[in-house]
DNA sequence: ATGAAAGCGCTAACAT
DNA sequence: ATGTTAGCGCTTTCAT
């Protein structure tokens, strides 16, 4: 493979005056640029971003740790975060820690072998240690999705509490007093926040009493469980707060095996739906957050960090999530029995 | 941050024994090893591939280039490409092309300047533009999920025509002689395979002139829109074979505007379906590609051919498809007017 | 079993 | 507007 001093032996020219030409940076002369891309062409040559990493200090590579791709609301914060690093000429490491600490600690530290210029981390565990790690090792960082407690950091995520808040209340303008959450771990802002929201409406309408919180993970098997359990107990609910997309599902697997029809005989409503081009025809009530949007937003911001762009500490960017009432919430029933 | 020659000074070798420590490669004493993993963990040292890859010639990177890893068969896919490539010490660059030639092209050129070991190609265009160009650069490619015409290529597949054959034999069994096929692009071979396959059946069963094709994309929109168009002639299909999951997506979606019901009124077959974790109650009757399996088993090659463990040219593995009967076929109905 | 020297391909820093 | 020199951090090659 041809190297600049190949280049610049055919264009004519020192080595560095190829780099220049190639990184557009300082002065050139329109004839020596023409003569120094004739020589690429000619050659073929392709830059080595190793070596050229390893100079300057910058390999315009970021990572997107996650807990897991195949997650469609991690997808599409995919497809925002690499979309934007496309534009601004970065490559993205994804990384899937599965909610697991040990792989978020792996993948951090291959991260810092690899020497990427930033890091998007939605945390696994309830703790700071990966930010501290990347921290230590100079690597920028945007938390993302989720909080990290006991640290200040650069954070996008969507508005948990008031998006649960939100629909809590919507469930009981139609006048359910028996509502459960179903969420995720205990130790995820995400999971905790719905809970915080969700108790607020509760409180709000003089129903603090009446919670029923189901914590486990964000998966099916915890919306059916879970559900399975709350129909069993006394205070049967009459309406249920799945707290992601997964869970949702699990909820009304569960339902259908009890024989209660949505929204018949139980209300639904789920944080996060899955992407209109899975669906035959949206049915359930959901909180939405922006996963593309934010992926953007926190994308941006990394980069701008990276770029020396942030002067005034850590950024917070916090965007609505969006309510969309659809046809699994109805009206409390007359009398359950 | 340390480097190698500060690692040494600590321990009090030479860098290139350090170097053997972290590696494992050569003969090093016990009490040197030791002496050398003390030195690293007081200095949290971390080693730097991109100066191990400009000197080895090994970036221990991959790269998975699909068309969007927003549709769940991809999605799938690239677990089990992280997996495997997890396990042998190997990271992984993902590139969505969304079946643009020239998005490959950009990529197919990013790589190279990374230096990446091996590609994992799922190729967009009908051409075989990228694998020469990434051989002309020495790099290992496995093209996946589709053929390339005009060159022999390691592959790594599943049985598009023996799956749709089957398919459709399941249709005419049921007494449908009327069959649509809504498929992608007609220069993608998952695209044209089913067709053949379709034809096959089609032909076995004396139907070779009831055929009725329509090509597109490999989304919704060509689903919907060609359901409308296959309804409104005057040889309406009884049954509509959708060549992927976004097509079949779009085609129920057109059939429920329409006021048809499958399967009473219309029998619904389709190419791979949406994850179980996404489903609240599975009602399509499928080939199921195993996605997981093919990217476990296209990396696997890849890692081989990286290391030089295949001689005997190119390899090609093909993988069986699943048929899954469920509850969008039944019988034709007597008589549809 | 360990080390010395050299160089991978590029660009920062300093000329001119 | 262009060039010279040096060195990023590591491992290959060749000693000993």
């Amino acid at each position: 493979m041809p190297t600049v001093l190949d280049v610049a032996r055919v264009a004519g020219v020192a080595p560095i005056t190829v780099s220049r030409v190639i990184n557009n940076t300082g002065y050139i002369s329109q004839e020596t640029r023409e003569k120094v891309e004739t020589a690429i062409n000619e050659l073929g040559y392709v830059p080595n971003t190793l070596a050229r990493g390893l100079r300057s200090k910058r390999t315009h590579a970021l990572a997107l740790v996650v807990a897991d791709i195949t997650n469609p609301y991690f997808t599409s914060m995919a497809r925002g975060v690499e979309d934007v690093a496309g534009l601004n000429g970065y490559t993205v490491i994804y990384c899937n820690t599965d909610e697991s600490e040990s792989k978020e600690d792996k993948y951090a530290n291959i991260l810092v072998q690899r020497q990427v210029d930033g890091v998007l981390l939605v945390p696994a565990g309830g703790n700071a240690k990966t930010v501290r790690y990347l921290d230590n090792n100079k690597i920028d960082v945007v938390v993302l999705d989720r909080r990290v407690p006991e640290r200040d950091t650069n954070l996008v995520c969507s508005d948990s509490e008031n998006g649960a808040r939100e629909l809590t209340e919507l469930l009981i303008n139609l006048g359910h007093q028996r509502i459960a959450i179903i969420t995720g771990p205990d130790n995820v802002s995400t999971s905790t926040d719905r809970v915080v929201g969700y108790r607020q409406a509760l409180k709000a309408a003089g129903l603090p009493a009446n919670e029923q919180v189901y914590y486990g993970g964000f998966n099916q098997q915890t919306g059916y469980e879970s559900t399975k359990i709350a129909m069993r107990s006394s205070q049967k609910p009459t309406a249920i707060f799945a707290a992601n997309n997964f869970i949702l599902i699990g909820v009304v697997k569960a339902l259908r095996e009890l024989k209660m029809r949505v929204p018949e005989d139980v209300s639904v409503v789920g944080f996060d739906d899955f992407p209109e081009s899975m669906l035959i025809e949206p049915f359930f009530t959901v909180a939405i957050q922006p996963a593309y949007e934010m992926g953007k937003k926190a994308a941006e911001l990394l980069i701008k960090q990276i770029n020396g762009e942030i002067d005034e500490g850590y950024q917070k960017i916090i965007l609505p999530t969006e309510i969309i009432v659809r046809r699994s919430t109805g009206p409390v029933r007359a009398s359950p029995e």
